[in-house]
RNA sequence: GGGCCCGUAGCUCAAGCGGAUAGAGCAUCGGAUUUCUAAUCCGAGGGUUGCAGGUUCGAUUCCUGCCGGGCCUACCA
């Protein structure tokens, strides 16, 4: 509703512009003034114009405010300090609006329906991706939340988004664990298909992995085993292969499994193998050579390589004069980067990129598919094979891509979105985002309780990597585990009443709010320094606090006798718009109306969001209306209150903030418990 | 060497394309009428936004140079 409102305010001032000075602006910025009593959008539009029109802010902004007219919606707009123009909307129609919950454009723009502002075409996100070889840990589960409450953001907003998951199951990290369970724990094929069924065999190849790692480096020649193991996982059809995919496909359910304990599904698991059996990368490579984006390097360390210009580097020994032979170009060879090798063999970026082309619809063949995993709300997810089941849902082709990847591959998705313009696709490398984050590492004190012994340089620094190859890491399910048990303590202590299923239940939301909002409070470019004291707080800026203002609103209906949901549904008619502006208008209103405005933001936020890649926003959002309901639950006693209107109109506020911070958390990922 | 990111209160982080008095949480200290349960609320202290310049009516934000830290820079994925 807010963003509505915005939009015609500066439709209105844009108009005005140009009428009466004869100026585009392409870009009138719009603010939220610092406090409530100002109004609720601020313009700096008049400091931006006195250098245009040569006349003072406030001059500017006084002819603005006197000569713009009536907008409907708007109360008024006025001038403020040296030239900001404060505008007032009219706070009883936008409650009223906000109450009756309407569709968000029918109110604020009839002219236009809702499906204008959905841009055309299904989006592509692809999170997780991990290595299907060992149990997740915490920097898995930053990425995963990242992308699905990204992908419920899309949703909020009307887009169609297919959800994916790559599964890298041909390289180095699973050919260890395989060589881990064939020539450190000589197992049979038998033997691990056995282990593989029992619980938790993520966290058995978790720990191998790590002996792995010690075992290459025993000796030298002990690595000579995952040159074969991965040579044979390559070539396919042979007992290695079998064994390196069964133990991809076990690791990979386990994942699976840990991230529904979060409410993330997946639609689809494109693997590698596929990529390499259906032979993407030739479908891809001739086209690259044809555009001339690789180029066959004759010379040098790469010498018989297909090499690309590495992404961010320029041709500054070359200048690029106009007429120059650019697919002649010479690539100095740092700038190089190998695509294919000197083998013949592709890498790990050649294949990304035919797994790119084939997202836009631009490779001209397709995966087959089979059901994989069905989720307990019968969900189904996909996974690739060479030869599918006949009926399957038409995954790729898609009008955006979002890949949800920490930032030390930025260069590989640059180069990839380079190799998508170098074919001539440049429409489809604008649209595909590299959806960047940091890490998740771990503070000194976190790793030291894990064990890691510490040298003098790491107690000093802010924080430590995680590395599983050394097996040294936080697991995602043992984190889950301890906030479940933490969370269970505090019920257990709360609602001695309630059956253990019924405090398990409520404990497990608890645990996934505070462990969702938790990864997501964090802006993406900071790396988040991981703490168990941090993590297991429950108080103050956290998932349990917004879960807790919705059980508070929720405990003032049952505690009246009334239904909240069914209050809320209806609350648009239970008051008029002379009630509303009787509550909320004036100097008096003001607190109320904060809480109000905060909560028909909820969709300008989500805009942002999406926007500007940085689900923390939403996370902030839904503090900030938590907030605010709690000092408002605080200060207005509402079952008590005499005044029989005003009491409708305080339960009508809580119904309508209720609803909407369900709303919000719900796009976070997070449910609400029936108690707290 | 080159590329990208970061540096804000004791700690962990915010600050929408440059805007009004740089905000939260944690921690510390002091409070909340026996109320819709305190996983809550109110208050206090705490800042030369790494340093130095520049652009601007206005800079935490943009530019340049330093200082400090991280990541990437494999014929690994």
């Amino acid at each position: 509703m807010y963003r509505y409102l915005e939009r015609r305010l500066v439709e209105h001032l844009r108009a005005f512009l140009r009428r009466t000075y004869n100026l585009d602006i392409a870009n009138i910025v719009v603010e939220q003034p610092p406090k409530i009593a100002f109004g609720e959008y601020a313009l700096p539009l008049a400091f931006e114009l006195a250098k245009k029109l040569r006349q003072a802010p406030r001059k500017i902004a006084e002819e603005v405010v006197a000569g713009v007219g009536a907008i409907p919606g708007f109360e008024k707009l006025e001038v403020a300090g040296a030239g900001y123009i404060n505008v007032r909307v009219n706070r009883a129609e936008l409650a009223r609006a906000l109450a009756a919950d309407l569709p968000q454009d029918d109110h604020s723009r009839q002219d236009q329906p809702a499906a204008v502002d959905v841009p055309a075409g299904k989006v592509l996100v692809e999170h997780s991706s991990i290595n299907p070889n060992k149990a997740a840990h915490i920097g898995h589960l930053r990425n995963a939340i990242l992308g699905d409450t990204f992908v419920r953001l899309l949703r909020f907003a009307g887009r169609e988004v297919d959800v994916q998951n790559y599964i890298d199951n041909t390289g180095v990290q699973v050919a260890d664990v395989v060589v881990g369970f064939l020539h450190i724990e000589q197992k049979s094929r038998a033997q691990i298909e056995a282990l593989a069924a029992g619980t938790r065999f993520d966290y058995l190849c978790w720990d191998l992995y790590a002996r792995v790692s010690q075992w290459y480096d025993e000796h030298k020649s002990n690595r000579e085993a995952r040159s074969a193991v991965l040579r044979s996982i390559e070539e396919g059809n042979n007992e290695v292969a079998a064994v390196a995919e069964l133990i991809s496909l076990a690791v990979l359910k386990r994942h699976l499994e840990t991230m529904d304990r979060l409410d993330i599904e997946y639609d689809f698991l494109p693997r590698e193998s596929e990529i390499l059996h259906l032979h993407f990368w030739e479908s891809a490579f001739a086209k690259l050579k044809d555009a001339g984006v690789l180029i066959y390097e004759t010379e040098g360390k790469n010498s018989g390589c297909w090499v690309m210009r590495r992404a961010g580097t320029s041709s500054a020994n070359t200048p690029a004069l106009e007429g120059v032979e650019i697919t002649a170009e010479k690539i100095t060879e740092e700038d190089q980067k190998v695509i294919v090798r000197s083998n013949g063999t592709v890498g790990y970026v050649g294949k990304d990129i035919a797994y790119h082309m084939w997202k836009f619809g631009l490779l001209g063949r397709d995966f087959g598919y089979r059901k994989f995993f069905r989720y307990p709300n019968t969900h189904d997810c996909w996974i690739s094979t060479v030869e599918g089941e006949k009926d399957h849902p038409h995954f790729g082709d898609v009008a955006e891509v979002y890949n949800v990847i920490d930032a030390r591959q930025s260069e590989a998705q640059n180069t990839v979105i380079d190799a998508l313009r170098g074919l001539g696709h440049g429409e489809a490398a604008d649209r595909y985002t590299h959806f960047s984050y940091e890490m998740v590492a771990l503070t000194p004190r976190c790793a030291a309780e894990l064990g890691y012994e510490l040298s003098e340089d790491d107690k000093a620094r802010s924080w430590i990597e995680v590395s599983g190859r050394k097996g040294f890491g936080v697991k995602a399910d043992d984190l889950l585990d301890a906030l479940i048990a933490s969370a269970g303590r505090e019920v257990d202590g709360r609602h001695p009443e309630l059956s253990a299923t019924e405090r398990g239940r409520i404990a497990t939301q608890i645990a996934v709010g505070a462990l969702r909002y938790f990864m997501l409070k964090y802006t993406k470019p900071s790396v988040i320094a991981f703490d168990f004291k941090e993590a297991l707080s429950f108080e103050g800026d956290t998932g349990p606090y917004a879960q807790y203002a919705v059980v508070r609103a929720s405990n003032i209906f049952r505690k009246g006798g009334l239904d909240a949901d069914a209050f809320g549904e209806d609350a648009g008619n239970k008051l008029s718009a002379e009630d509303f502006s009787r509550f909320l208008d004036g100097e008096s209103g003001n607190d109320i109306w904060e809480l109000w405005l905060a909560a028909a933001k909820t969709s300008y936020v989500v805009g942002q969001c999406i926007a500007t890649t940085e689900p923390a926003y939403l996370a902030k959002h839904a503090f900030q209306l938590a907030q605010l309901f709690n000092t408002f639950y605080h200060r207005y006693p509402i079952l008590s209150e005499a005044d029989e209107g005003r009491k409708k109109f305080l339960l009508t506020t809580a119904a309508v903030v209720r609803r909407e911070l369900i709303r919000i958390l719900r796009t976070m990922g997070i449910g609400v418990p029936s108690v707290m």
